[in-house]
DNA sequence: CGCGAGGGC
């Protein structure tokens, strides 16, 4: 404790930030160069110009400048745009806080939103489109409003309002809100339809769903007659489901909403006619408008208090060495208030940050900023508030993430060390700063015409939507400072926003779910269509699957497999358990495989230990098995133990309940399909890996690879050497074939989920391929 | 002797 603040002054240079040049360059930030259509207002002319607002002056020694203030997101620039006006404060979009108010307050709350003040003109206008474009920025009340006033106004008619989310929390808590504003509870007037969870009844008006339920409900409903009303949130993340969404909506309207079918016969389906309402951030819109025939766009003014934003001087090489000199000017200078900061990844291979610490350290992010911080925190002088470094991935446990929503004690300053998770899918409470290094881990996935391919696992720059999406994260209750380690002229740089998904997927699954609807994705009319060589890969792998045949015509088994909600290499893997008699045994597996989060968690100074600890669950065919015997362990001690114990036995060997939970829903709701499409769950091989193995041979046969003579492993469909992943337990050992679940490159090109097949399972399906072709 | 974004059915 004797040591103090020069301390830092050792080890750590300040990062120098620049002050943002004029205005007309924050003008650009917005990303707008429109020339749209009729300049005009709904509402009255927003008068609030560009927030000059002079940030505070810091403190100390630091050589941090200030600079204009700067509110995220922006309207400037939309003056030729339709604008709806609203006043007011606080509003939090889709977190929603206490639930103690009184219907009273909640009334009150609905008219304070921003978006309230439009309302008549919003619906007006709504009411005269086909497809409107609603522009809404962070805070406007959109995604709760538009649904009622829609209700309320009549516009719906008869029919549901589809309320789309990418994300199952951001429906059901969307959901929660909505139905108290309508004093009722959740599933009566306004319900919820998620995987594994759906409240609605034949009364249910308003369902905010996420965009992969409503995909899967135009497989057997192909022109969504339930509803009048579809509303797209977030469109502009332009899932692959969103885009099908948007892809499908547009060839739907053409049939409900046009008074003649295309033979010229009155058509009977426009007495129940189609409106859509995209609902997006504002880089994107224009796209949006053109893509539905420059459709309306109309503009929301949003609430977000002001956020002062530094970009560094210069260019930051070791970004998390960066993070830290910030994080220590924040917290030296700067008045209470939690941290945020956003790092690409949990690991990174990167630089030795501390000397001192260069043999505890690993080379990763979270993990080793972590520790410098802690190292540096603990020399600070005694009366500098205490510091609480918090790890937030989506990966981690649940247990330890929780923490991050707890209020830390008063003298402590909260530091999240955060991945993209704090960017869209949670909102941590208390923060007022962040810290963006301007990167993240972005996957990609590379088709290859022999049929599959794999996936890219890289860091990247983010993107100009997205760095603003960052720095809102510290205007969510007051105002805040965003430090960003990169230049102005790093910022002017990126991209605006993402590739859409489905240019950077695999395509299997949609085209798949297209077949069962008749549709080929080469002819749908989607916002950005993919790349011929990539949907070939695909049909390729569905027909080595025996989902279509030659002739790209969907087979019965190709029907059969896209009921499952499972990726169609494991749909075929239960297909074919039913022939084997082991579909007990290969739905766990399917389900702990199909899971979000890992069955096996690495620590990565545990991680010797953690190996030895599930070494007792390792079985010598390899991961598949060894998935199956840690479920079956955990079962057993399901049986006997509290949740408690068996939450500290999960501890104790590494793994990831969150992983067994999640899996032990999946394997229900797979049961369920096995029985509607005559497959008996229940049939079991008992302790014989051979059936299990088979079977999973038949869903991964394009996932396979050879033992070559110099020890390395080639794929059997493809040329590219393969390594084992180190997480597999088979990663030691050569057998003369094996099947895996991915390929991941990273360094090199990975197998992940490994287990070791007879090199004459090949032979056999390969005269079964020629069979069925 | 490496590996390691985030979502969805």
């Amino acid at each position: 404790m004797t040591m103090s603040v020069p301390q830092k002054r050792k080890h750590m240079l300040s990062v120098d930030f620049k002050q943002r040049s004029g205005s007309s360059k924050r003008h650009k930030e917005h990303g707008h160069s429109h020339q749209h259509k009729k300049p005009r207002y709904v509402d009255a002319p927003d008068e609030e110009q560009s927030p000059r607002k002079s940030a505070t002056e810091l403190n100390g020694t630091t050589p941090q400048k200030l600079v204009n203030g700067y509110k995220v997101p922006k309207p400037h620039g939309h003056n030729n745009l339709n604008r709806i006006n609203g006043v007011g404060e606080s509003s939090r979009s889709k977190n929603f806080r206490s639930n103690s108010s009184t219907d009273l307050q909640l009334q009150e709350q609905r008219k304070q939103l921003p978006i309230a003040k439009g309302r008549d003109a919003l619906v007006a206008e709504i009411g005269k489109h086909d497809v409107t474009v609603l522009l809404g920025e962070t805070g406007s009340g959109k995604t709760t409003q538009v649904p009622q006033y829609l209700l309320e106004n009549g516009v719906a008619g008869k029919g549901m309002i589809a309320v789309t989310q990418p994300r199952r929390v951001a429906a059901t808590s969307l959901a929660d809100r909505v139905s108290k504003e309508q004093g009722a509870s959740v599933g009566d007037i306004v319900g919820y339809s998620v995987r594994f969870d759906e409240k609605y009844t034949s009364g249910t008006r308003i369902k905010y769903m996420t965009d992969g339920m409503i995909v899967r409900e135009l497989m057997s409903d192909p022109l969504l007659s339930k509803y009048s009303v579809v509303i797209v949130d977030e469109a502009h993340e332009r899932t692959l489901r969103t885009d099908l969404l948007i892809a499908n909506l547009k060839t739907i309207q053409k049939k409900r909403n046009s008074t003649l079918d295309p033979k010229g016969k009155g058509n009977a389906d426009k007495m129940n006619p189609l409106k859509v309402i995209i609902m997006s951030a504002t880089l994107d819109a224009e796209k949006f408008s053109k893509f539905f025939h420059n459709a309306k766009i109309i503009y929301v003014k949003g609430r977000q208090h002001p956020v002062t934003i530094y970009h560094s001087s210069e260019s930051q090489v070791d970004y998390v060495d960066a993070a830290m000199r910030t994080f220590f000017q924040v917290h030296v200078d700067q008045p209470p208030g939690d941290v945020l900061i956003f790092l690409p990844g949990e690991y990174e291979p990167h630089f030795i940050r501390v000397p001192e610490l260069k043999n505890a350290l690993g080379q990763e992010d979270i993990e080793s900023l972590e520790k410098s911080i802690t190292f540096f925190a603990k020399r600070l002088p005694a009366d500098k508030m205490d510091v609480l470094i918090l790890p937030m991935y989506a990966s981690q446990s649940a247990h330890k993430n929780t923490k991050v929503f707890e209020s830390a004690p008063s003298n402590t300053r909260k530091c999240i060390l955060a991945t993209n998770v704090a960017e869209t899918s949670i909102t941590i409470p208390g923060v007022k700063y962040v810290i963006d290094t301007g990167k993240c881990k972005e996957k990609q996935y590379l088709a290859r015409d022999s049929g599959g391919g794999f996936d890219t696992l890289l860091t990247r720059d983010i993107t100009k939507s997205s760095a603003m999406q960052r720095a809102g994260r510290a205007g969510r209750e007051g105002k805040g400072v965003c430090f960003r380690l990169y230049t102005e002229q790093a910022f002017e740089s990126m991209k605006r926003t993402a590739e859409p998904e489905i240019l950077r997927c695999s395509l299997t699954s949609s085209i798949l779910q297209l077949k069962c609807i008749g549709q080929n994705m080469e002819e749908l009319d989607l916002m950005d269509k993919p790349d011929i060589d990539a949907i070939y890969s695909a049909l390729k792998t569905l027909w080595l699957l025996g989902a279509i045949d030659k002739e790209q015509k969907l087979t019965s088994t190709g029907r059969r497999m896209a009921s499952f909600p499972t990726e169609p290499h494991l749909s075929r893997s239960i297909l074919a358990s039913s022939e084997h008699n082991c579909t007990k045994e290969i739905l766990t597996i399917v389900s702990i495989l199909s899971s979000s989060s890992k069955l096996f968690l690495d620590i990565s100074d545990q991680r010797e230990a953690a190996s030895d600890s599930r070494r007792k669950f390792r079985h010598p065919s390899g991961d598949h098995m060894t998935i199956l015997n840690t479920f079956r362990s955990y079962e057993e001690v399901s049986k006997s133990e509290s949740k408690s114990q068996r939450k500290e036995w999960c501890k104790k060997h590494f793994i990831n309940e969150k992983c067994l939970i999640e899996g032990k829903k999946i394997r229900e709701q797979l049961i369920d399909v096995c029985k509607k499409v005559g497959l008996d769950p229940n049939s079991s091989c008992g302790e014989n890996e051979d059936p299990v193995i088979k079977s999973l041979g038949y869903g991964l046969v394009g996932n396979s690879a050879f033992l070559q003579p110099d020890g390395s492993y080639k794929q059997t469909m493809g040329h590219s050497i393969v390594k084992i992943h180190p997480g597999s337990c088979m990663v030691n050992e050569k057998v003369p074939a094996i099947i895996y679940d991915e390929l991941v490159y990273t360094n090199q090109i990975y197998a992940r989920g490994v287990s070791a097949i007879p090199r004459s399972f090949f032979l056999k399906h390969a005269a079964l391929s020629q069979r069925q072709a």
